[in-house]
DNA sequence: CAGCTTTGACACAAGATGGTGATAACTCGC
DNA sequence: GCGAGTTATCACCATCTTGTGTCAAAGCTG
């Protein structure tokens, strides 16, 4: 990855620090660790980050505490972790814009996924596709999508396509010419919540373009840009 | 390199020191070491160095009150070594400016890379180039960028370039006119982190010229400075 | 519940890319 | 014109990325 994001981890539990930090280093990201809240506050006003998973529970300044203060300066996206046996103020946490909640014990496989998810959609947001871009046909050349009837055609021709394949293409059609990366049709594709794996994009590209050679063996719309993401072509 | 960059080193394990001078010495750096923080003030008072690389733990003067007093007369980047059982006040190596930490034991190899990645950072850190100017459609004579296409056009005549060689001939193409040392292509073409040889730009603006050529045999729009960088030649 | 569809994940191979070192060519100051 | 320093170019190889086949899990239908 070119550019990696930042997080910030808050947790007094050194171990879970070390071991969150690990998991996510390994997966590219840079980690910045505090103690308690009151740390973690003075680093992200002198340098914000991309992320931040606090902890609910700590000393000195709890989870809440710390993500009330920093709304003040800052909107980033927050996961909290919470052991079940505490109480969580799930309404406060929603008001100030947590994004997460994750229970203790966790996997980190689970955090991982989320962590990804959150930063996808933050990451893509600037290309957000409203309700109505949606729900509009759609023409491009050959190709009509028609969202509420849920069908479509390639030269008047009917493809079949489950739902994912629909969303898929429909996010690559509405932007003819530009370029999607595989977190950004994640986006379009996927609730919120949900972080699948990158070479799943590939899986249902790969089913699209074999849907579409079955009824035009030219069929060539889907490129694919190394290293980039898949573009649909423009006219 | 024209300039060979000067290195502070302060440890108080001379081990240390003359293991990090050798290998720092190799790659072309003047390195001067001191054994206390106090010797080091004294010295960069004198003498400022363009990289300080300390130890946290020191005798007389720990490496971070030498930061702090350090930072009354200079802003020079500095690299912290510290042992993993070390505290470290992250909160107030971010305040003072410090530029990374390094535990140790550390391999020297990681070490030499991070000493080059900070140089050209702070070497290149006046041009920098902004989130917007990247995401946004460059026209400059013939020449025209469309990143989110991710297209390439001179003379209306396509260009297929990878993604390094589109960051970096963006870097270039901003500023028309304007010198761009390799270290400043490297900042615009990688993370932070990550260094690679000089030569690397050499290659990639080999491949760059080769591209151009392939469309307009008198392509000459990008010009060596020898002994300092590239050019995009000026309207 | 059985059978079908959809989906995500993985493994592998093929291909693209980019970093590196060597060497030749060049530039510049003297 | 010489020599030191700098750049161009090439080819190799390691690494990363992608396409595809396969499989198992999950979902859906009747």
């Amino acid at each position: 990855m070119r550019t990696s994001s930042n997080i910030a981890l808050v947790d007094d539990d050194r171990n879970i620090l070390n071991s969150l930090r690990m998991a996510l280093e390994a997966e590219g990201y840079k980690i910045r660790t505090y103690n308690d809240g009151t740390a973690a506050l003075e680093a992200l006003t002198e340098a914000p980050a991309d992320l931040g998973i606090f902890d609910i529970k700590m000393p000195k300044m709890d989870g809440m505490e710390l993500l009330r203060r920093l709304r003040q300066i800052s909107d980033m996206p927050v996961i909290f972790l919470t052991s079940k046996d505490e109480e969580i103020d799930e309404l406060f946490g929603l008001k100030m814009g947590a994004d997460d909640y994750i229970g203790k014990p966790f996997s980190q496989r689970l955090l991982v996924e989320r962590v990804k998810a959150i930063l996808r959609r933050s990451s893509a947001k600037d290309t957000v596709v409203t309700p109505a871009q949606q729900a509009a046909i759609l023409e491009r050349g050959q190709l009509k999508m028609d969202p509420e009837r849920h069908t479509c055609h390639w030269d008047s021709k009917p493809v079949t396509l489950t739902v994912t394949e629909f969303l898929i293409l429909q996010a690559l059609a509405l932007r003819p010419g530009v370029v999607k990366s595989r977190d950004a049709l994640m986006d379009a594709a996927y609730d919120d919540q949900v972080y699948v794996d990158d070479r799943t994009i590939d899986s249902h590209i790969k089913r699209l373009r074999k849907k579409f050679k079955e009824v035009d063996d030219n069929f060539d719309v889907i490129e694919t840009l190394y290293g980039v993401g898949y573009r649909f072509k423009e006219a």
